[in-house]
DNA sequence: GGAATTAAGGACATATCATATCCGAAAACC
DNA sequence: GGTTTTCGGATATGATATGTCCTTAATTCC
């Protein structure tokens, strides 16, 4: 049960856009050569931001992506889920059906027991997830990273923004 | 970020198994057609609950699968780490160390901010299912499924035990 | 208007892993 | 000694993650 690395490059990519000033977007390019990430690729993983209304996009030379709503306003489970989308981790293939000892017409009124248990453990993750803002994360990283790091990185990402 | 079905089959394998009178041992073979599972495939699953020690195995006729424990100190996280493993939902590849803005001999003192986050979801999921006990999914079935089901489905399982 | 740049998405290749089956060895029971 | 069982290795298959390539349409700049 692993995460797609899309969620990881997802993530890192929405703290810098999240940094970006006002009115500037970022290309697939400039995101995918900060992080050392195979462009084409990195671009589904930004598509699937764009179809989950995350992110907004234009094109042409100066185009690319920026949020589409405050950092405030956009969850990590908003983001994991656009990506990895919205399955539950556990999915309950009703085996306990198969027990020849139950009537032919017997029907559970509830789901699996088995199932309500792994779900509850799902929707702990999911909560935890919710409750992490992108403005938590620019928060915490901008107290972690050294601030002239922090600076030239948006020094660079903007130069190739053109 | 899906399960596997062996963690599903495993956890009704032991609420079977709990249930099972002192000193019983159920063959994969019984299992298997309880729950219309391929016999040596749920073997595999079984095979890991045997090397995570919560079940103990006997060979020959009449011999199978018991638990190793008391239903009540065996929680869900146990049954799920022996199939799925252990490993975290979420790998971190540490793409921040790739920003070409980082000074050469840069190191971070903490884990990156954003696993740190994935890291807690996932630490929330674990915390749920090790709060479950198997005893607690014997409980919850023994009230939730009629008794002459419940029954008759041990008597079934252990016909075929010799 | 034309050239360059960009997102979007389809087609395709590859690698990894879950699923499944088969077999042989060792142990326990009759 | 023959049967039944777990255990582990070997192998096959299918699904899915990963990665690349190409076309199309929109936008910007000259």
């Amino acid at each position: 049960m692993i995460l797609k690395s899309q969620v990881e490059w997802a993530l890192h990519c929405c703290a810098i856009l999240a940094g970006l000033p006002e009115g500037r977007y970022l290309s697939t390019k400039a995101l995918a050569e900060l992080h050392g990430l195979p462009k084409e690729y990195l671009s589904k993983a930004l598509q699937s931001l764009s179809q989950a209304s995350l992110v907004e996009t234009t094109l042409g030379p100066s185009g690319g992506y920026r949020l589409a709503k405050t950092p405030s306003d956009i969850n990590f489970l908003e983001i994991a889920e656009a990506v990895e989308g919205k399955a539950r981790s556990f999915t309950c293939t009703n085996i306990r059906a198969n027990n020849p000892c139950r009537p032919e017409g017997y029907c559970d009124s509830k789901p699996c027991a088995v199932a309500r248990i792994m779900w509850e453990a799902d929707e702990a993750w999911r909560d935890t997830l919710r409750r992490v803002r992108l403005s938590d994360l620019v928060s915490t990283l901008s107290e972690e990273v050294p601030a002239d790091i922090w600076r030239s990185t948006f020094e660079w990402v903007l130069k190739r923004a053109g």
